[in-house]
DNA sequence: ATGCATGAGAA
DNA sequence: TCTCATGCATA
């Protein structure tokens, strides 16, 4: 690998990578387009999300834009399962009765995909003739571990077992589930989803017709394999497993729905980093996960990335810390475990269990 | 399945 | 600026 070239940085054809020496200069504005309305969902619900804010109300009207799904009514429902990752757990779901206070949630873009390009304009009551799912037959290993969740830099759980609501239910979807339930159901659903013929993305799609949110492969993938933050996993999965009942059961329910025109925004080339150089972000980022600006801007200089690039590279590495199944996870089944070796470089910072027992 | 990226919101 | 949810693009 030459000292020349750490990253490639290619942007769609244009702009090549500007690296050589260190021109603090880079304005990076890949993004230019952006003044169109992804107005797929902007349904008139009191939902807590709304598209469309960059001030762009004029859009390519989308032949059979069909905004006429009925609210999931979220509304009086927990929208923060629990505090985790993030700050306080101050805002504790008290939905019982009147008092309850009620903050804004997250920003969900409606946009579209078409990654497995198997799915049929319904979404879903068609399994894709020859998707990219293989029935299972049967995988009947079901191993469930205790395992603790939380990391060692924050603080408090998560699992509030409040007065009158939540009664030990690990089942249904309502009220805070805990990690097992998490990680059972996840289990459940991708083995439900395979059986019935469906691909993540089909999934993703689906959601987004039947609820107004649409997700990406991505994220239903990451849902499976507990990718994702604890929080983030309870918020998704009540929309799940209503995609479950409504799959197996309405077989046959055509519920046409709209398909939307992606918009143009220019997204910046992925940077793809090279392993040496990787590595030598990961050692720093055990000695400091948290690097200052100036570090970042030392080590993106010496590592010749642009500082960031550095910068999310950091912004990842927190966030794959914070997941379910974090990263370092030695997946060692109950019988091996006299494969321990020293670990690599420094320490084994989370000492954390991990579940994930099967890869598709 | 994952790496790097965007953006809204909270500090 | 960081976190958090989320996804395009890619391996």
């Amino acid at each position: 690998m030459q000292p020349g070239s750490a990253a490639v940085t290619s942007v769609s054809g244009a702009m090549a990578a500007s690296n050589g020496g260190h021109m603090l200069s880079h304005a990076h504005q890949w993004v230019t387009a952006l003044p169109h309305a992804a107005a797929a969902a902007a349904a008139a619900h009191p939902q807590q999300q709304q598209d469309v804010k960059g001030g762009a109300g004029r859009d390519e009207l989308h032949p059979g834009a069909a905004l006429h799904h009925r609210p999931p009514h979220l509304g009086p429902h927990q929208g923060h399962p629990g505090g985790w990752g993030a700050a306080a757990a101050s805002h504790i779901q008290s939905m019982t009765g009147g008092a309850q206070q009620q903050q804004q949630q997250q920003q969900q873009q409606a946009l579209l995909y078409s990654q497995s390009g198997a799915f049929t304009v319904n979404g879903m009551l068609s399994p894709p003739p020859g998707s990219q799912s293989l029935v299972h037959p049967g995988l009947g290993h079901h191993h469930h571990h205790h395992h603790q969740q939380q990391q060692h830099q924050q603080h408090h759980q998560q699992q509030q077992q409040h007065h009158g609501v939540n009664s030990h239910d690990p089942h249904s979807d309502e009220d805070t589930p805990t990690s097992d339930d998490l990680e059972q159901f996840a289990k459940q659903f991708k083995q439900r989803r395979i059986k019935l013929g469906f691909t993540q993305a089909d999934v993703g799609l689906a959601l987004g017709t039947l609820y107004g949110n649409v997700f990406s492969q991505t994220t239903i993938c990451r849902f499976e394999a507990l990718q994702l933050s604890f929080k983030n996993m309870c918020k998704l999965k009540p929309l799940l497993n209503k995609w479950l009942e409504e799959a197996d059961s309405s077989t046959g329910s055509p519920t046409s729905i709209d398909k939307i025109a992606a918009q143009g925004r220019k997204r910046k080339k992925r940077t793809s980093i090279e392993v040496s150089v990787k590595g030598a972000l990961e050692s720093h980022f055990l000695k400091c996960p948290k690097p200052s600006a100036q570090e970042i801007t030392n080590l993106a200089d010496s590592l010749q990335l642009e500082k960031e690039v550095v910068r999310v590279w950091f912004c990842n590495r927190r966030q794959k810390e914070k997941r379910m199944t974090p990263p370092g996870i030695q997946q060692q089944t109950p019988d091996d475990v006299y494969s321990q070796v020293g670990n690599v470089g420094a320490d084994t910072p989370p000492p954390h269990h991990g579940m994930q027992t099967s890869v598709q």
